[in-house]
DNA sequence: CTTATAATTCGATATTACTGGAAATATGGA
DNA sequence: TCCATATTTCCAGTAATATCGAATTATAAG
C-alpha cells in the first residue's frame, strides 16, 4: 500500500465527505468481504436507485469501493487498502508526529502500511 | 477527546476535502503550536486574501483550525485534538477492526484518544 | 422471444461551493 | 486624527454537486 499523493487524498476525502456516502461506506465496512448489492444498500438507507448510483460512482472514483457484477446484481465492497492508505496519508501529513498517535505507534503503523 | 458523531465527521472531512484547504491545513500542521498569520499563508500558497479567508472559515467551521488575533494579524493554528478525534472516528467506523491497524495498536490508540 | 429484475445513465432542476476584486472593519503607529 | 497594514465581508459570476423520475442497458428465466 503506497502513500497517496495530495490529489488522490483529496478525492478519497471528498468521497467520504458527504452524509449519504459516509453512511454507504460504513455499511460496506460492516458488511466486510462479502459486500452488499446496490439494491440492498438502497433499501437499508432508503435512497432512490439513481441517487444511490450517483454516490456509489463518486465513492468508486475516489477509490474507496470496488464493484463486481454477480448475476443481475452488482456487489459493492469497501476497499480496505484504500482506507489504509488514507489513514497513512493523514497520519503522515496532517498529524505532525507530535499528535494523533504516540511516536512509537506511529512508527509501527508506518511499517505496517508502507 | 470525544468521538465525533456522523455530522461533525462529515464537516471535518469536507473541511479537508479540497486542495487549497488541505494545503492550508498541512502548512498549519507543520507550523505547529506557533501557527501562522493569514497573510503568511496567502503568501506561501499564492492565494488572494479573500479566497484564503473563504477557505479558512470553512476549515474553522469544520473545527479543524483555531484563530487568535495578535495585533493586526490573525494567527491560525491546526487543531490537533480535532484531527485526533477525526482519526479515532475513522478508525472506529471506517476500518472494521480487521483492517487499517493491527488489533493491538488499535486498542492502544482507542485508549490514548478517548 | 418475452417478461421481470437489478442497476446505470440521462436530463432537468435546485443547491452549494469556489473565485477574486472592491468595500468594510480592526488595529497600531506617526 | 490620519494613514498604513492585516484581514474579513460583500457581491457577482461561474462551476461543481446533489436529487430523482424516466429511459436505457444487462442479465436471467420461462
Amino acid at each position: 500500500m503506497e502513500i497517496k499523493d495530495t490529489l488522490s487524498a483529496v478525492s478519497a476525502l471528498s468521497a467520504l465527505a458527504q452524509d449519504h456516502r459516509l453512511a454507504i461506506f460504513r455499511l460496506l465496512v460492516q458488511a466486510g468481504s462479502s459486500g452488499l448489492p446496490a439494491g440492498r444498500i438502497a433499501e437499508m438507507l432508503d435512497l432512490p436507485a439513481s441517487s444511490l448510483s450517483f454516490h456509489l460512482s463518486h465513492l468508486k472514483n475516489g477509490g474507496m469501493i470496488r464493484d463486481e457484477r454477480e448475476g443481475r446484481s452488482i456487489i459493492y465492497r469497501a476497499d480496505f487498502d484504500a482506507m489504509n492508505a488514507l489513514m497513512a496519508f493523514l497520519l503522515e501529513n496532517c498529524c505532525a508526529g507530535e499528535a494523533c498517535l504516540p511516536g512509537s505507534q506511529q512508527e509501527a503503523l508506518k511499517e505496517t502500511i508502507s
